[in-house]
DNA sequence: ATTTTCCCCTGCCGGC
DNA sequence: TGCCGGCAGGGGAAAA
């Protein structure tokens, strides 16, 4: 919905957005561009223009964009910034809490694989990322294998409520030792990663909070979520409770009977 | 080097 | 019922 369309003024309201740049300066920046293309590497948006620097966003935890074919409606709550294109529609940028990044790069240095590395890692639906791949990533880690998951460096786009969801649908505790996870279970692991996020994808996302997309549509993955947010509801495999626990800081749900604890298999 | 902790924000919810 | 600590779809910086 942004190709061909010319900026004509940027404004931004939360200078935080654009921390640890000037908000002129990304203004600046970006009027008289013409989107070319916009895409993604891990969580990490991308808009590219006809010339100039690339346009890059994080939106974090409540990030939201919301595009308006014409003039805005009317102002929605947490607006931080907004796009105005040359034919009337607009980008507006929404955020909760002000987590969310923007700035700018010169073409060459996002186009290099220097700026991503200890970034952003393998990309889980392309056809490199194999069951052999993972298991090499996750070789020789001594931490949980949910803060494996969680770390965009080894495997891109995994979040919170992906990793809980995946591990329950390899059956393996998210306290495991990464690098301890067994060939099978690396192989269940890779199927489930995939699976599970195409499924999600293929709803339009978890809008468990206020997630929306673009075009300010609700994703129905959450009906779809098995464990994730469903402390104390019967395990959709095996009927006992869900459990909440805590890995990497991160609230994880686990089903006691389906994801063994380490140590002790069944 | 890898791993963990703290912190950035705002709003909401569960538990006392 | 009302208040409040804890927590949330994340990750960078600093510390261990």
């Amino acid at each position: 919905m942004l190709p061909w369309r010319r900026i004509e003024r940027v404004e931004i309201w939360d200078a935080r957005l654009t921390l640890p740049d000037d908000p002129e300066r990304v203004e600046r920046a970006l009027v008289g561009r013409t989107v070319r293309d916009v895409g993604r590497r891990g969580k990490y948006l991308l808009f590219d223009f006809d010339e100039g620097d690339i346009l890059l966003m994080h939106l974090r935890m409540t990030g939201q964009l919301h595009f308006s074919p014409s003039e805005p409606e009317q102002d929605p709550p947490y607006r931080r910034a907004r796009i105005a294109f040359a034919d009337g529609a607009s980008l507006l940028y929404c955020d909760l809490r002000r987590f969310g990044r923007a700035w700018t790069l010169p073409r060459e240095v996002v186009f290099d694989g220097a700026y991503w590395r200890g970034r952003v890692g393998v990309e889980p639906l392309e056809a490199r990322f194999t069951a052999r791949e993972l298991g090499r990533r996750l070789a020789g880690r001594r931490t949980a294998i949910k803060a494996a998951l969680l770390d965009q460096s080894l495997v891109a786009g995994i979040g919170n409520i992906y990793a809980d969801e995946a591990l329950f649908a390899a059956r393996i505790h998210p306290e495991t030792e990464a690098g301890r996870v067994d060939e099978p279970g690396v192989r269940r692991l890779h199927r489930a990663i995939r699976d599970r996020l195409r499924v999600a994808i293929a709803a339009g996302g978890s809008s468990i909070d206020r997630y929306r997309d673009a075009r300010g549509e609700r994703g129905a993955m959450q009906t779809l979520l098995r464990v994730h947010r469903r402390r104390g509801e019967p395990c959709p495999r095996c009927g006992i409770a869900i459990q909440k626990i805590r890995v990497a800081q991160r609230g994880t749900y686990v089903c006691p009977r389906c994801q063994p604890a380490p140590g002790r298999e069944c």
